[in-house]
Parts: C-alpha cells; structure tokens; sequence
DNA sequence: CATGAATGAGGCTTCATTCAT
DNA sequence: AATGAATGAAGCCTCATTCAT
C-alpha cells in the first residue's frame, strides 16, 4: 500500500520534473539562455519558485541537464543510423542518407532541441563553451569514424576524414539553423534530399535515384528532387 | 594651430575609441556577451567607466557596433571575391577557390571577428536574433546568386541554388566554429584545400589540381592536400 | 484553512506595504525627492532591497502613489466640507469655517502628507509639476465653484470667483506651509481662527463670533482669538 | 593701458558670468534643480566645461547665488514699497497696492524669478530649505512690521500681525504659482486688482475706486475691475 | 511537497567635477 | 581663460536563490 502510494508519488514528481524541463526548453529556445529569467520558466510551467528549486538546484543545472539530454538524444539517433550501416554495409549511400534523414527527422519533431543544441548554448561562457565544444567533437568523432572506414574502403574521396566529417556535420547544422531561421511553415525533412545530394557528392559517392528515395525520407517529398537524372 | 591641436585630439579619440573596440571585442569573443562584464572592458582597456561611455552609449551598442562592422567586413571580402569572379568567369573552380581562401583569410586574421560573428552573438535574444538571421541570410544570399548565375550555364549540378548556398556558407563557418574551438596552433588556411574539395566535389564542379594550387592559397600549405590526385 | 492563511498572508502583505509607504513618506518629507535614496527609504523601513521591489516598481511610481494618495485625502476631506455646506446653506461662514478648519484638521495630524503635497512635490520635473499643477486646479476649483454659487446669491463679495478661489486654496497652504516651517510645537489648528478671519473678511462676509467659535474648531484653542470683539 | 585691458578684459568675465547665470536661470526655471544637468546649462549657455568651472564652484554655489540674488531682487522691491508708504503715510491701501503692483511687475519681468523663488527651490534638501524657510521668514516679516504699525494705528483689523503676513505674503505667491502654472498668456499683473481687492477687504481696510487705480497699476489694467463699486 | 515573500550581491549607468593641453 | 576628455563615486534596479509558513 504504501509501496503503492510513494509509486504513484513517484510518478507524479517525475511528470512534474519533465512539465518543468518541457515548460523550460520551450523559453530557452525562445530566449536564449540569459534572456531566460527563471520567473519566465515558472511562468510558463505555471509553478511556484519553490517548486522549481525542490526539482533543480538552479537555473544553470537545469539548462545543462535539458541540453545534455539533447545531445544525448541526438548521440542516440546517429547511433542507430550507424548500427543500421554496419548492418547492410552494401549501401553507403542509402546509410548515409539515413543518417540524414533520422537527424533532420529528429530535430523537426523537437524544435526545441535544435533551437537549444545549435543556438541557445552557443557561447554562453568560457566554461560551457568546452562542454558544448566536447560534445560536438564527439558528435563529429562519429561521422570521422564511419568516413574513416569508407576511405579506407575507398568508397568515398574526400582528403580528410575529420575535415569531412566536420563539414558533414556542419551540413547537418547549416541547414537546421536555416530551418529555425524561417518563419515559413516549411518541413525541414523537405531539406533532407538537397542535403543528401551535397552531402553525397560532396564525398565523391556515385549515387543514382533509388538511393535517394530511400524509405527513410517521408514519402511526400521524395519527387522532389530530380537532381542527377541528367547525369549520364 | 587649433586646427592643428584639433586634429591631433580627434586622432587620439579615434585610436582610443578603436583601443576599446579591440579590447571590448576580444573580451566578448573570450567570454559570450552576457558573461562579459562592462568592467571586465574598463580593465581590459585600462580606462575608467567614465571614458567608456563617453565613446560609447552603453555595452549593447558597442557589441552591435562591433558585430557590424565584422559583418559588413565580411561582406565586403566576399564582395570583393565576387568581383574578381566576374572578371575571370572562365575559370569557376578558381573563383569559388578564391572567394572560400579569402574568407579564411580574413577570419584567421581576425579571430574576433569569427568568435563574435559565429559565437558571441547567436543566441543573444529574440530581438538580436532577427539581426543575425537577416545578416546571414544576406551573406548566404550572395553565393545564392552566384549558383544561379551557375546553374543557369550549366557548370554546377545542385538541385537547389538556395540551399547550395546555405550549405556553401555553413560548410565554411562549420570550419571556422572546429578551427576556433581546436586549442592548437593550426592555421585557419589550412583547412581551405579540404573545405574547397568537399565544396567543388558538392557543386559537381570537375577540378584539377591546378585550380586547387590557386594563387590565393598561402604557398606553404599548397601541398598539405594530396584530394583526387588518384583522380583519372 | 488555505483560505485562512492566504488571507492571513494578504493582510501581512499589507500592512508591509502600507508600512514601507509610510517609512517613505517620512523619508520623502524630511529630504525630499531627489536626496530620499532608496537606500534611505529601506533603512527607514529596515526591509531589503528586494522587499522594496516586491511591493513597487519603483522610486517614482512610489512617491507618486503616495502623492496621489494625499491629494484624494485632501480632495475627499474637501468633499465632506462641501456637502455638509450644501445641507445647511444658512450659514455659509460656518460652512466655510468648517472647510478651513477640517483641512487644517487633516494636515496637523498627517504633518508627512502636508509636506509631500506643499513642499517635496514642487518642482521635481517638468512633467511632474504637470500632474501637480492639475491637481492643484481641482482643489481650487472646488472652492471657485463655490464661490460662484455664494456670488449669484450676493453673500460674498469677490471680483472673481476663480481668483478668490486660487488666494483662499493659497491661504490655506501658505498657513501650512508657515506652521511646516516653525520648528514650534504649535498646533496647526491655533493658526484656524485667523485664517478663517482673514479669508470671509476677505469674502466680504459678515460674520460675528459664534460663527467662529464653530464647533469644528477644537475647543481649547477657541478663546485665542479675540479678534473682532471691539467691532461694533 | 595694462589698466584699460584688464578692465575690459573683467567687464568681458562679469559679461559672461552673467550669461551663464541667465542661461542657468532659465534651467533650472524648466527643470527644477535636480533635472537641470550641469550639461544642460553648458549647452544653453553655449560654453565648455571648464569654463563653467572657472566661473562657479559647482552647480549648487551658482544655483545658491542665483536664488539669493533672486531673494535680493524682491526684498528690496519691497523696501521701496515700504520706503514710499513711509512717505505718504496718509493713504494705506494706496501703499500696499503699491506693494503688490511693484511685486506682480517685477515677477513678472523676471519669470524665472518666479519660478526659481516659488518652485524650483522647494524641497531640495532638509539644508537648503532651512535657507529658503529664513529667506521667506524675512520677507513675511517685512509684511508683518508694517502690519503691527497699522495695527497700532488702528487702520486694519486682522486678529495677528505675523499671521496676517504669512498670509499676506502668501496671497501673492499664490496668484504668482497661479500665473505660472497657467500656460496661457495672461499678464501677471492682470491679477493686481483681485489680489489687492481680497487683501484690502481680508485687512478690513475701507477703500474706494481711486485708491485701487493706483498709478503703480498700469493703465489698460485699470479698468478691469469693478469690484466694490455697488459698496456703499 | 508547495508556496511566494524576502534577500542582497552585483550589474549598468549617470553625472558632477577635475585636469591636462 | 578656454576646452573637453577623463574620472569614479554613487545610485537604481534585477534576479537567482533562500526560507519561513
């Protein structure tokens, strides 16, 4: 009974913890880390200030927390992306396209995390300047190592793995940031193929229609893109 | 004589108000905007609070002041890049060459300008932001115009003229944003070759090497990239 | 039980504010608007920074409330003078006896309200002395209006209702402003006979002692005045 | 000839402490004290800093010495009044009409004056006003002598000479703040005749027509009051 | 657990005054 | 004498955090 009642508890206080940490993201991405006054987050999340410092230690703590969780979250979708080459090692393209596709997919669904992962941390101190700088490293540390392998392999050219990889991912940014930058109501899975085509031969991989209307870009956009058909 | 005496004290104002600028723009560029205390300027500057805003209205107005000049510096070195293209248009891989060099150039020169233009100044506010969205977009719009100048005559393959240049300009900044946050003493420029490679590669541009061994590439780092020497 | 408390809890809220009100009052009396510090008006109140912050905006807004919050007492006291006038118009001088005296009333008990309207108010600002000066037109023209109505039925004598009303408003304040001045112990109220005297002499009222020995006028200060006895 | 220059050269610096006094006169007449800048007056009076500092100590000696002069200015306005009542003695209320004609036509030549005496100078610090508070004593007392003689005299009947001059002294301030407040472009002196009349009648002093249209009451004003006339 | 009143360190800016030229 | 750049003390206010209820 009582098992049941400090569960149920429980369950509240996480809901709670994750109302908060929602409420918090929405004005982060709104504001900017400083512009965010924790009176704003209590606002929104319509709690009181006791309640935020019972779930958080500080602003600070929960801004970290929220952006670790973030960079986590996108660590997890590249993982996969990953998993799935080495599985069906055959088609690079196909692979790298997923890759693509999942990380665009992700940040159209959780606005937020974009806004938060690529502006809101963004030089917000010396401090957690290396944090972020780490966390992009390992996030380029990622794509380095899979283009490693396909150079060796000798399926993609391009003349530095990290170089590559930190401009694969900046690929990745440029164009969420520019999604995040339009007011318009456009998808940003709609970027996806025009991405994948650079992206794609940017490292020198041939690649022909049925790679790019791989089953990972929603169907609705895949005709799109008609590049490289006049290709002979 | 007084207007002798005259001159010589606009002169002295002149330097003191850009000794400010210096030292407010490297102290931004260390520390984020917000972390960057109006007296952390005083001290870097040694100047009294007094002196500080009789130049200047107050610290908002300064790093405004200061982020525009960088852009509108940055503008310019593409603008001039731009130009040289028109004259020269035989030869795009050269130019797009020239004007990626240039940038790199500049940036490295000026590290503050890139740490301000990439990092102090994402994320600010909401009001900011318009500011350095509508910046970006005008930058990104010149390489836009160009690739459909380009995709007009055939000589580049991209789906999209827009997006191409989003992607050009992230490309380079991505490079800038991993030089600045390496802590070794790697110069910027050497990063051009790859970023060039991964561009014109991108651009569906055909390049030898002797496009890539421009004249606008520093010698010393000419032969750092080896890219599509196995090339037929 | 939370209904209890929050009313509890308001009621505290309350009497902080209406005590940091007061605090200031004497604070803003005794050195005026500009030499009151917020520092002064907290160690006054013995509260915190933060507490001020909590409870007004501001300085300004403050001292204004508190200004506004005189004048209404002052218009109201006015007011009740009026009616009273209204219900029994026979005597008009005791109507008018009864309007100095309860103003003088008014001012001796709340010395901090005298001093802000007379004296911390003045001059503070070109905008300021706008808001000043209209209030100062509502209180004259209370009395003008009743002026206006006593010179239709030929009671009074005056040349101009409006100007009449501006010296009697005046000789009110000018008492006050005198007996703010003394540093005697003397009762505001001593100075009513004289005042009243001066001003239905001044209207050209026919008045004779019982008139002024008004029950409005506090006893014991009644047979201080022996003016007018010898007049036939 | 060093004697001719260096007189011309103080008649030059008497000259332009002058202007600066005026032109800090009408500053502090518009802002109030606090509100006026010394950067204000610099600006008004069309000099630099330091010339400012070599001809004032600081802003309150030049304020202080314009309000003493301004004190001055009306004291011995009054004193002639006075002197000139002593001459004629036979005619009371000609006298005092002399002296508030004489008061009205001096404030109103000199605005700023006014404004500075009766509102800029109120409630500027517990200090300052200790001077003002002695400044306006000695002119109430001025009043009050010549009321305690014509009280002896038996030739007006107020119950307390000194209240009488607070009052008295009081009427006059009043129709001035009046006057000011008032942005139309009514002369001072219009308000003679009212003022005169409701003193005269306040005093109990019987007068007539001729000694309202005083010559000290300038012509075209005359004939603007009928006041008393149907007295019989 | 929740509330929100209370705290106070610290930031930005103003502006009277000084002083080198 | 004149100039105006330089100074810095001091004021107002913000806002993250604490704590009593």
């Amino acid at each position: 009974m009582a098992y049941r009642t400090s569960q149920k508890i429980q369950e509240m206080k996480d809901a709670k913890k994750q109302h908060i940490e929602e409420s918090a993201a929405k004005v982060f991405a709104e504001k900017g880390y400083y512009q965010t006054k924790v009176a704003d987050i209590l606002e929104r999340a319509d709690i009181s200030t006791g309640s935020f410092y019972f779930y958080f230690n500080n602003k600070e703590e929960l801004f970290e927390s929220l952006y670790d969780e973030m960079i986590q979250t996108y660590l997890s979708v590249l993982q996969d992306a990953i998993d799935t080459m080495k599985d069906n090692a055959d088609s690079i393209a196909e692979s790298i396209t997923k890759a693509v596709s999942l990380s665009l997919q992700t940040f159209q669904t959780k606005k937020e995390l974009a806004r938060i992962m690529l502006i809101s941390s963004v030089g917000l101190s010396a401090e957690f300047e290396k944090k972020r700088i780490a966390d992009h490293q390992k996030i380029s540390l990622v794509f380095e190592e899979i283009f490693r392998g396909l150079l060796q392999k000798e399926v993609i050219r391009v003349p530095d793995a990290k170089v590559a990889a930190v401009l694969f991912a900046g690929s990745i940014y440029s164009v969420i940031t520019h999604w995040l930058q339009e007011n318009t109501a456009i998808d940003l899975v709609e970027y996806s193929d025009p991405l994948i085509a650079y992206n794609l031969q940017a490292l020198g991989i041939q690649c022909n229609d049925s790679d790019l209307t791989a089953k990972y870009i929603p169907i609705e956009i895949k005709n799109a893109n008609h590049f490289h058909k006049e290709s002979i």
